[in-house]
DNA sequence: CGACGTATGATTGTATACATAGATGATTCA
DNA sequence: TGAATCATCTATGTATACAATCATACGTCG
């Protein structure tokens, strides 16, 4: 069998294809992507890939890809002959982000309650209503089941719009430390009110309503958004850039640190 | 001096500091990326590393992070220990990206209209009054002028937004193979409208006007869609795909051809 | 005759070694 | 003492060699 499919799952295909165990590039891009979403990295740190490669077993070979991948994804800024930093995120980024998630996640919400099968629909309906019945604990562990479904929910939106570029599009946004750190800021209500957005989300693909499915959508991750830039108070403007890290007061003992929390679940 | 800006220039820095003669990973990027512009490659040919660097003059570490690089822009896709195929485009991809265009475009065009200085409103200017200077004739040559004009252009609205995510995020959507080609197709008809649109978009800005540029610059884009989906009949839907395409009718051959008409400017 | 299992060849994936550019610190001269 | 230059050293960039994996083709078995 030859390649088929055009376009889409380049991203999917490839972590499908290599599974848990993949290459040590797979690998090496997990870990250092786990690293960089729990925010083991400091803003503007200084990514070696020699110590990252030793760090984790492999070569600097397959590290480099990782960290490259990682840079056309927006997690790091690569200098020439000089390497990878971890990027830092000014408020107009931030608010940025979340517009163009509300424009594109609500396009796609509208191609979905054109296009979603009866199996999605039904599938959205199961996510929300897990996503509901964890609610009133909120145990702190159950926030992150509540994230993974929030998360599984997002995408399987995109994925029953059956607008590929626009699934691909949105994947390379919201893949990013702020919107993944984002939810276990909020509040209980803050997560009820997400969990029963996402409720309207689904009665509105349900009833083929096109425009409200994206208006809901549109409305539901400016929400997001709302909450967001209130819990984070995120400096003024532009925050701290990434001007004095490097090396000065001993980025390098911090890199060394961010290694202990990780999770090698390779 | 460390890094500074947050963010954006991400691949801007990488490629003004590697300028021309940047670095073999630059080269082999830079080659590739014209080869597939220019069509060199069929749709669903197999790029192996070994020859392009054997062409080249360099090694496959290189090529190989150039590939890389092409496939997270979405134009090559890598199916793990096969290899890279150039990309297909269906008929849904096309109307896709130009309804993302249109969204992101038109968003962007909305801000400038807030954020443009008089410069670039002044430059913008020049580049509609240039373009429309070389309408007349149009002998083949100057179309290729006019579609450098039409980039600078739309690549400056962009700019002058302010929204850098959202330039980041366009621009890996414009950089396909049928965006850049497609103003070839365009006849004297449909690039004097294309002119006057832009007069239009720049008109709307220099108002202030957001509302106004965002629904100019949209109904552009999608003036452009029409005429591309006109022209072009990208048989009925989802065109072939890559299926049988790589090695059974001496596509081995037909990649050989590619490099031929490339443009070593390295 | 068809299908499955196996062997071979080619290509990608990874490791290691070397070249090169940038940063850091010392040294020297004004 | 300050600044500029140069040497050294670290980390990235590239080349080469080796290992693993997949596709193709053949042979054998049912």
């Amino acid at each position: 069998m030859t390649p088929k499919a055009s376009t889409l799952d380049r991203s999917d295909r490839k972590g499908a294809a290599a599974r848990t165990t993949g290459g040590a590039a797979d690998k090496a891009y997990r870990w250092i992507r786990s690293l960089l979403v729990n925010g083991s990295f400091q803003a503007g740190a200084h990514l070696r890939e020699e110590l990252l490669a030793s760090r984790l077993g492999v070569s600097r070979t397959p590290v480099r890809e990782a960290v490259r991948r990682l840079a056309a994804e927006g997690w790091l800024l690569i200098i020439p002959n000089q390497g990878a930093y971890v990027c830092d995120w000014s408020r107009q980024d931030v608010e940025e982000v979340f517009a163009l998630r509300a424009m594109l996640e609500g396009y796609a919400a509208e191609w979905a309650a054109r296009n979603a099968t009866e199996a999605q629909i039904e599938e959205l309906r199961r996510l929300s209503a897990r996503a509901t019945a964890l609610l009133p604990g909120t145990p702190a562990e159950d926030v992150e089941q509540i994230a993974e479904l929030n998360d599984r929910f997002h995408k399987l939106v995109l994925e029953a719009s059956g607008q590929r570029r626009t699934a691909v599009t949105v994947a390379h946004l919201v893949e990013l430390p702020i919107t993944l750190r984002n939810f276990h800021q909020f509040t209980a209500a803050d997560m009820e009110r997400s969990v029963s957005q996402h409720q309207a989300v689904v009665e509105a693909i349900a009833a083929r309503d096109a425009a409200w499915a994206g208006a809901v959508m549109r409305a539901h991750v400016l929400s997001g958004k709302a909450i967001f830039m209130e819990r984070i108070g995120l400096s003024p403007d532009s925050a701290r850039d990434l001007a004095d890290a490097p090396a000065a007061d001993g980025t390098a003992d911090a890199t060394e640190d961010a290694f202990q929390g990780a999770d090698q679940r390779g």
